[in-house]
Parts: C-alpha cells; sequence; structure tokens
DNA sequence: TTTAATGCAAACGATTTGCAGCGAA
DNA sequence: TTCGCTGCAAATCGTTTGCATTAAA
C-alpha cells in the first residue's frame, strides 16, 4: 500500500477528504527518508504549482502526525522550525552534545537498540523512533569552565 | 561555591558583568530542581519586583545557556514555550509516546543509564541530562489504526 | 447538494532587537 | 569614565485562524 493510499484510508475513515493538494504532500514527504520542514515542502511543491498555499501544508501536518505516518523530530531551540520525518522505517537517533561548544558525537550501540527493542517489547509498542539523547559537557569544555571546581557540583 | 558565584565568574571570563538582575535571574532558577520556562521566571519574579523585564531574562538564558548552568529540555510543538532546567545534578528522562493517542509511559532501566554512562565515559563526557525518547505506536491505536496493514509497514 | 478544504491575509505568541538611559567595574 | 546592561516598544518569524470561494463525496 502506497502512503498516498495509506493515508486517503485514514482520513476516510475520520470522515475527511482526500484532496489533490493532501496528496501532494504526501507524495512530496514520502519521495525521500530525509527530514524535512514546512519551508522545505512549500518551497519544493512550489516549484512545481506555485499556487500551493502553506497554510495547507500546516492543516495537513497533524493529520499525518495522527495518522501515524510522520514524526516530530527536533529538539528545537529559538524560533527555529519543527522539523519532521517520514516513518518509513525506523529510525535511530543516537548523539552525545556538549552543551557548551556545541559538539556532537553520534554513535550507534547496538547494547542500546537491544534495550530498546526489550523495552517496546514489554509494553507492546511498535517503534518508530529511538532518540537517545545525552548531553553533557566535553573534556575540553570542562578544562576551559569548569576548571578545578568539578567538585562543587 | 554558589551558582551565582559560579556565573559571576563565568561572567568575568567573557568580560561581562554581574548585574542585580542577573543575579537575581540565577537564584531563582536554582531556587528548586524543577524545570522552567520565561514565564515561569518573569512572573516568579515580578512578583517581588514589578519593573523586572521579560527581555532581560531572555538575554541571560543563552549565557547560563553556554556556561553550563541550564539545559533546553524541551521537544517543542506549535508555538509553546521552551522549558529548561538547572544543571545541578544529573537528569534521567526515559520515556515511550506513542504519536498517535499521545501516552506516555515513563520508564526507569538501570541498564540504559548503565550504557549512558559507559558511553560517556568512552569519550570523556561529564553528563548532566540523559534523554531517552522512544516514539512509536501503543497496542491499541495498532489495532485501531493499522488494522491489518501492518505486513505492508 | 452538502460541507470539508483551500489560499490569502490577518492574528497570534514566543523570542529578538533598536534605542535611550542606567550603572557595574 | 567607559561601555555593557536594562526596560520598553517595535520587529521577527513560525504557526494558527477567519473568511469567502472551491471542490470532494
Amino acid at each position: 500500500m502506497t502512503p498516498v493510499e495509506r493515508f486517503k484510508k485514514y482520513l476516510a475513515k475520520q470522515n475527511l477528504r482526500m484532496t489533490v493538494e493532501r496528496r501532494k504532500v504526501v507524495e512530496e514527504i514520502f519521495s525521500t527518508a530525509e527530514h524535512f520542514t514546512v519551508s522545505d515542502l512549500v518551497q519544493r511543491m512550489q516549484a512545481n504549482d506555485s499556487s500551493m498555499g502553506r497554510s495547507t501544508v500546516y492543516r495537513v501536518i497533524p493529520l499525518l502526525l495522527k495518522a501515524g505516518m510522520i514524526f516530530e523530530v527536533s529538539v528545537r531551540g529559538g524560533r527555529e522550525e519543527q522539523v519532521y520525518e517520514n516513518t518509513s522505517g525506523i529510525r535511530h537517533h543516537a548523539h552525545m552534545t556538549c552543551e557548551v561548544c556545541g559538539e556532537v558525537i553520534e554513535f550507534n550501540d547496538s547494547e542500546i537498540h537491544e534495550i530498546q527493542e526489550k523495552i517496546a517489547t514489554r509494553y507492546g509498542y511498535k517503534l518508530k523512533l529511538h532518540i537517545m539523547d545525552l548531553r553533557g559537557i566535553c573534556p575540553s569544555c570542562q578544562e576551559q569552565i569548569i576548571s578545578r571546581e568539578v567538585s562543587a557540583w
């Protein structure tokens, strides 16, 4: 079943309508596995059809969330746009961030995946997105900022 | 060393100034271990001093982030305010969310903590915040929404 | 036909910024 | 005496919403 068909079924169940605009949004979202923002979608879609409305995209997003077809991904700060991902396939995000200098280390630990699956199984969940977000202070920033005050923490 | 002293040192290092307003913000943030929003702070502080400016708080936040004294915590959606936490003590957030109905299960798995610490040690990081965020679809929503289409995923 | 969906523009709400006066160092 | 900091008001920017029109079902 294609994403469009899946969404159409979901809409029908809610007594909502499949429109050309909604179809285009879904096709655009599932055309790649990359994450996206509303601006990304609008920009890509307006390249083909300049009349495509921004608010239409904003109105489709919550429906796709409810349908379990996309996820919110980002931890947003300031006035950054929300980032989404489609749910075709399970995504793993495991990273450790230094909150001082912003360094990000990505890692992929099989033990983590095993535990995540174990937990999901325990509760009967079908996992679509795993985020392991470790925040701390990297070695060099520890020296510069904390110096010998570590014991005070 | 108190949070205020710590922040003062950080400011001095950057050739910035410790002011009465900044002192009050830090004291307010470290008066509890709870998370907070800018509105929380402004409201609490204006109870004592109605002239306290909102933009002053907004301008202190990035300094405290850089100083490693607070963290951004929330995964914000829509126009929700950003949530922060002070870094006195390590915080663990482990939860699994159903993206369809919004159910949130909090769990505390010692194995996860062990692995998180192991990873941090490997890279020399001083951990302050651990977030394990699992997103998926809960059993009852799987029935209602996916029904017998699971195989198509 | 009925009524949900669309595009546009205006409204919102959180966050940022320009500015003139203030006050740490 | 500097020049970073403050409160205020205005500006930004992502997101939401009212409305007249269009188009699924």
